[in-house]
DNA sequence: CAGCTTTAGTGAACGGCGTAAAGCTTACGG
DNA sequence: CCGTAAGCTTTACGCCGTTCACTAAAGCTG
């Protein structure tokens, strides 16, 4: 077995004498796993101060005191790195709005809606570079990178998942499916096969609900983070409560003032 | 040098002692005025091929024969060439809008608008790289150029007057004014500042609804330019249809599917 | 016409970037 | 104890934006 197995990222699977020593992490990748973190720590320092296109190898390890052919024992480069800060963002974004939905009971469906897409803004906000990274368009040529693409599916599935329950108490005045045009419904297919939803428990009128939800909720905020209305309008949070109402009203969500009001 | 006039363009067209000389441009201001438009045009090929970071003094100082310290003749840096172009993006993407809704007879309010909002969504999905030029997240230090803001503003206008017969012909179901809170009131007044309404003529409940019309259609198109929901459900078109439908449906505008289907 | 001034453009240079190749040092595993 | 691989540096190449000193031409003016 020494012959091979010689995998690039961790080696670790020494261990001769302790059965389950696996779980030792061993000092050398303790060491490593640090190494990894810091580099993506200061990525996202510098990501949150100057952008997206502040990001630097050569700065990176300029802050850690090494040089920057360095990191590439930690990454194959800078899209590398960026694509891997992008699934962590997604992660914590996912995060973030699941966990403002927690500390609401069980059942209070409404506030706990209310509260995850409050928490969708307050994210975007409170990390602007981090959503943009996420969400700007890429350039023509580059592929998208699996890993972001598997953890942007994740975000989606958490986000749509808080509408499970309210699908299941089936109060929303949906739109009959018979209102739904086929091309439509070809595409809300195969959107519900790629986010774990079923025809069964979501009719087309509700993910078109659901879609409708998304759209509103992602426009509004990517304009605000974008700051695109923000010089002829000001403070944007009114038009974000009124348009909360607006958005869920469909959907058969009480709106509710926020909490901490 | 011979004497005069061994342009092989044929210039000296002009007498030096014209009293109205002023309308002539002359000719060293109409080379620098071409050279000006090639190098946009250049920039603008590159913009479309490789995205915005795409653009670079040096290249296009290259494509046209040229060395790029020779460029600032003509701009002050990268940023302000693509300011520029931001600028005279803008005002395409304006022209695209309301050159849609000029085949139409005048008194078809809601044909024009719904070919306007066509014709948003056609201009950035042919020209993905310019919409994201124009609407993407600013890096957080770099302050707004006044061209920009002006030209953005421009299209802000041409856009939302695509509604003002429609406000004129006052058969929208609007929301009543009380219905809108204090704050909102607030933003919307500056909005309408900004923007050229008044008041008078567009009630806050017809400014809540053209934010909210704005707001899904930058959402959606943005969406649909950034691929983000491409990988999961393939073909937006569908969707967009179906969601103009019923963005406009508040407004008082009784969808017509598109005339060249 | 000469002579002066303004303009367009070049060449060299500085510092920053991503990244590839080669070499050095240290720790680990047999 | 020695081979080997991991971690990292040095060097180097080719991009980039931008500055500065400079030339050559064009235009104006006396």
């Amino acid at each position: 077995m020494p012959a091979e197995a010689s995998a690039p990222t961790g080696g670790g699977t020494q261990a001769q004498a302790g059965p389950d020593a696996a779980a030792a992490p061993g000092r050398r990748e303790r060491v490593r796993e640090a190494t990894l973190r810091e580099i993506k720590d200061n990525a996202r320092r510098r990501l949150a101060a100057e952008g997206p296109s502040g990001v630097s190898l050569r700065a990176i390890a300029r802050d850690m005191g090494m040089t920057a052919p360095g990191l590439y024992r930690y990454f194959s480069g800078l899209d590398d790195l960026l694509n891997d800060v992008r699934a962590d963002l997604f992660h914590e974004l996912s995060a973030a709005v699941a966990g403002a939905a927690g500390p609401l009971p069980e059942d209070d469906t409404d506030g706990r809606i209310l509260a995850s897409l409050r928490a969708f803004r307050s994210w975007a906000l409170a990390h602007r570079a981090e959503f943009s990274l996420l969400f700007a368009t890429p350039a023509p040529q580059d592929a998208p990178d699996p890993r972001v693409l598997e953890a942007g599916r994740g975000f989606a599935a958490s986000f749509f998942s808080l509408f499970d329950r309210l699908l299941a108490e089936r109060r929303i005045p949906l739109p009959a499916d018979d209102e739904i045009g086929p091309e439509l419904r070809e595409r809300l297919d195969a959107f519900a096969a790629k986010t774990g939803f079923t025809i069964d428990n979501a009719s087309y009128g509700a993910l078109r609900v659901l879609m409708s939800c998304w759209v509103r909720l992602y426009g509004l905020v990517s304009m605000e983070v974008a700051e695109h209305m923000t010089p002829i309008m000001g403070d944007m949070e009114p038009l974000f409560e009124a348009e909360l109402q607006d958005i869920l009203s469909p959907a058969g969500v009480a709106y509710r003032a926020s909490g901490q009001d």
